[in-house]
DNA sequence: CTGACCAAGGAAAACGTGTTCCGACGTTTC
DNA sequence: GAAACGTCGGAACACGTTTTCCTTGGTCAG
């Protein structure tokens, strides 16, 4: 059946998928033969090569990756684990590491644990009885985990293992409210002022501690911690407004907080950012870009994250091991809280 | 070393993973017994059976999935092709799908095609190489989607397959919006007016007629098609109150949408519920939850979706498929928007 | 003319498991 | 006492590929 699109032959096409047995046969070949022919190794005449290639074409043959895998000792696929994820923060990290891997010919297994940690006893036990090359670790908080016990390379992503000897990639939160602040005050801004989350939250921490350092003097009352809400943004700028009635910048720990403190400056009559510049943490397209106005922001490049990794983890499988922590940089996104039109 | 965690045994443990082989000579049996043994399969005394065991978790034996699958014929596997794994929609049928997967011992190939034709041919391939007992296809729209190409059963989740012969399992997104209204005629709203996304959007189209269809003459006015953003939504309102000074519902095509309208009424000092009642599409909790006040939405159950699908395709492999498209009901989630406090 | 060397390709083993077939042994039945 | 039968376990092969080793035949130098 000439037409139809490319159909790509396997066990179910009605017959059986074709195996190198059979490019051989057709090619006229033994089978080791036509492994080389293949794969380019090997010496073979170029007449030989191309006979087999034919032939190879001609069946609509596609090695069989389980074979090649127990030949070659490596199966070309690593877990990834995640705590849950339907996080916004997992998703991206995810993105970036597929991307990274993809590139090498390496697939992803997907293991959602849901934070169940039967669950992620039972997904270590398939990925191994999958003798996957390796393992990246990911989950929805900034808080250290304890580390898996897994015989292949790890990689703790944006969350990192409490052994500081594991590879592990994060992001630099307290950088990132650096880099916020210092863009506030180089607009002027010298009455600011920090809402936040929770503060048993690490990124909390760090978050308050970078703008604690960076606004200095302009750091117009101690941060506040609250939730990861619109509400606490809202509630908290009461707070702080009646602290400090005449601050100037707020920097706030989630674009979720920063809506919610636009939100409340627009109903008391504050324009923003005429009186009062805003900051959001987070760069989540949906609450930054729909905020009014649009929010200046830190970018937490968690694709970029998910990529390097990825990277890493190739590096190790590749026998270049990495070690301990590294900490990549955000990126402040700025638009109208702080600029303006 | 007994101290520490319990080591999953791999290749790079240090010494090799222990093969079965290996389990058969400390049990002194041949290595068919010991997969007997092991599998409770054949016919072996209670005690060879025992000590076969026993050896393998002294061991720390986990079979090597590739030999089973090679052996089997089944890679327990299968393969999730989306063309972007970000979006909202997309998550969580992922993990519904895993939900149900993981439950028979199938993994899940992650395959996030950015909708890139090329990517996805080289998603077949590999996904064809690694001989995947099936494919889940999904993305971020509901327009239906060209089948795809390969030799093992295919379900189509979220958007279905443009052959009707296909396996596709979709959101009743008519009926969904069908309670919205009748909903809101409880209520006793006679003032009806739709607010929705891009005429071109299929599940717009669809919710449109759902509305239409369930409010009758309590529709005030033709829906207006617009896009997805809370810009819209109070945009659109304010046509809708030139054209309907009196509504008294507004049926949102999304949660994003009512957001909007919601935002928007308050500034024009109408309450919510109680001069217009409010709903959305999605129950997107970021948006449902967040709104001021909180949304009166449908949930379109993704995860039970994708678990359906995952059922479906489960059946297909083991020899039973089904065909066609199956229409997942929809849940109205009351909220302060339409109920008040 | 012979020995050394090289190119080309085949045979066999390896990766790890599951399953089929068959033989050995012990028990039962006539 | 011999034939039939049931239980248990081993040998061999299947799944599909890669790789190592070896053979064959040809060419070149001495």
């Amino acid at each position: 059946m000439p037409g139809g699109g490319p159909v790509i032959p396997t066990s179910a096409t009605g017959a059986r998928a074709p195996r190198i047995t059979d490019v051989a046969a057709l090619a006229g070949v033994s089978p080791g033969t036509a492994s080389k022919a293949l794969n380019g190794t090997g010496s073979l005449r170029a007449e030989t090569r191309d006979r087999v290639r034919e032939a190879a074409r001609q069946l609509g043959f596609t090695p069989d990756s389980r074979g090649r895998s127990l030949s070659s000792g490596r199966s070309y696929a690593v877990g990834l684990i995640t705590t849950d994820s339907s996080g916004r923060f997992s998703i991206p990290v995810m993105t970036g590491a597929e991307d990274a891997l993809s590139a090498g010919e390496l697939m992803l297994l997907l293991c959602d644990t849901r934070d169940d940690p039967l669950r992620e006893r039972h997904y270590l036990r398939t990925l191994a009885a999958r003798r996957v090359d390796g393992l990246i670790v990911t989950g929805r908080r900034t808080e250290p985990r304890e580390p898996v016990q897994v015989g292949v390379p790890v990689v703790y992503a944006f969350n990192p293992s409490t052994d500081p000897e594991d590879m592990s990639v994060v992001v630099d939160d307290r950088d990132g409210a650096v880099q916020a602040v210092q863009h506030l005050l180089g607009l002027g801004r010298r009455r600011v002022v920090h809402l936040t989350g929770p503060q048993r939250h690490r990124s909390a921490g760090d978050r308050a501690a970078g703008v604690v350092e960076a606004a200095g003097s302009s750091l117009a009352a101690e941060p506040w911690f609250g939730e990861w809400s619109e509400r606490w943004g809202r509630q908290g700028l009461d707070l702080a407004l009646r602290r400090v009635p005449d601050l100037d910048a707020v920097v706030c720990g989630s674009d979720q907080i920063a809506r919610g403190v636009c939100d409340r400056l627009r109903e008391l009559g504050r324009s923003v950012p005429g009186e009062v510049a805003v900051t959001g943490f987070d760069n989540w397209p949906v609450m930054a870009e729909a905020s009014r106005p649009p929010l200046t922001t830190v970018d937490l490049e968690l694709t970029e994250l998910g990529r390097r990794a990825a990277q890493l983890l190739i590096d190790a499988i590749d026998g270049r091991p990495h070690r301990g922590l590294l900490r990549l940089p955000t990126r402040l996104v700025a638009r109208a809280s702080t600029l303006g039109e």
